[in-house]
DNA sequence: CAGCGTCTTGGACGGTCGACCAACACCTGA
DNA sequence: TCAGGTGTTGGTCGACCGTCCAAGACGCTG
């Protein structure tokens, strides 16, 4: 194998890691089938790890940033506050949609850490971001809307939160789209509801 | 160990297994720590089932079943509508925070079976459960009450079931009960913008 | 009592896992 | 040039897993 700085393949292994999680669950992602992955034989892995735990954190957290990431850019900037939230929820889904084995992961990796002595901290911070990046994009559409929430925005991003989440979770599973969508439909003219002209 | 029929065995097994999942997951559910939790030796296990998979098919029916019984339970009989709501929502509720262990492995069973080959249909099975249990509990309402729903009862079903199982979720992570009691009481209210008198 | 299903048991087998290590190859800077 | 830090490699270890089996114990029936 060429030389390769250790930092390097650290990258190439978490990329790796991500890929067979997602194609094949995150208890299939053994040393053996990452470093497979990766093409690379098994004795890299614990040079560029101290243990499997560490690279699974790893990837952990950047999942967490990820769905972050794609949660805000599903935010929309323009036209009305109707049109963004319809089109912010219909993006979210679009994305659920495309790639559902990234979300399926997700899920798993919850569950994983919640069971994991030490990692319960690591499943906190995800839905602590989870939740923050939703009340960010409602604070956010109060100010450049001119509006106030009827109800404390905590509740309303776990409102948001738990509608995806459950919608997501029992797609995967049925994989039935239209009725999917329209709870989604139901839940937008819902949050509109909560919205109140400033004065 | 005292003779046993086989049949009863099985049943031992099947509540030992149980009991272990709650208490340290699915993933370490393993046959030795089942016949461990149940005083057995190692050697019933394949006496009684032919593999551990049928054990884990048995309980993952078990739980659905359980779940659909403890949903109906858990719809009120009495009072007006928007009372009836309240209740069930509250009495569902106090469910998840008495014993988070349980519904915390019905997530993890869902998430086991949907990357067993094979094991696909029983997810699926569980999900079609929860739905219909719901759709079965507005429908009543809708003859006991005199109303009809403004929107399908399909999509109304799988919205409840979102909300129910994203804010489970979301607690088992971070424990957060004021905020999901919020919630629960947005999705009652919600719920009831719902329901159009007969006629 | 003998015979025969039913149940019980401890041990063993092959496989996979995370982790580890000694030996070697490479590159760089003194 | 050569010494020491850095990276590479294949093999191996002990633990745990699901599964299987032989040998025997039990209890009913004829």
């Amino acid at each position: 194998m060429s030389r390769m700085a250790a930092k390097d393949r650290r990258e190439e292994l978490i990329a790796a890691a991500f890929r067979v999680m997602v194609r094949e669950g995150v208890t299939k992602a053994t040393t053996r089938a990452i470093v497979n992955e990766a093409k690379m034989p098994l004795g890299v892995f614990h040079y560029c790890f101290n243990s499997r735990e560490e690279l699974l954190q790893e990837v952990l957290t950047r999942f967490t940033d990820r769905s972050a990431e794609a949660a805000r850019k599903a935010f929309q900037e323009e036209g009305d506050l109707s049109a963004r939230v319809c089109k912010s929820l219909g993006t979210f889904w679009d994305g659920v949609e495309l790639s559902p084995g990234e979300h399926q992961v997700t899920y798993e990796l919850t569950h994983y850490a919640l069971r994991q002595a030490g990692f319960e901290e690591l499943a906190r911070r995800q839905y602590e971001s989870y939740l923050e990046v939703h009340q960010t994009l409602l604070t956010e559409a109060t100010e450049s809307e001119g509006i106030r929430w009827t109800v404390p925005v905590p509740v309303l991003a776990r409102y948001l939160n738990a509608v995806l989440e459950g919608l997501t979770l029992c797609w995967l599973v049925d994989r039935n789209s239209e009725d999917s969508r329209g709870v989604l439909r139901l839940v937008g003219d819902h949050l509109l509801t909560f919205a109140e002209k400033k004065e």
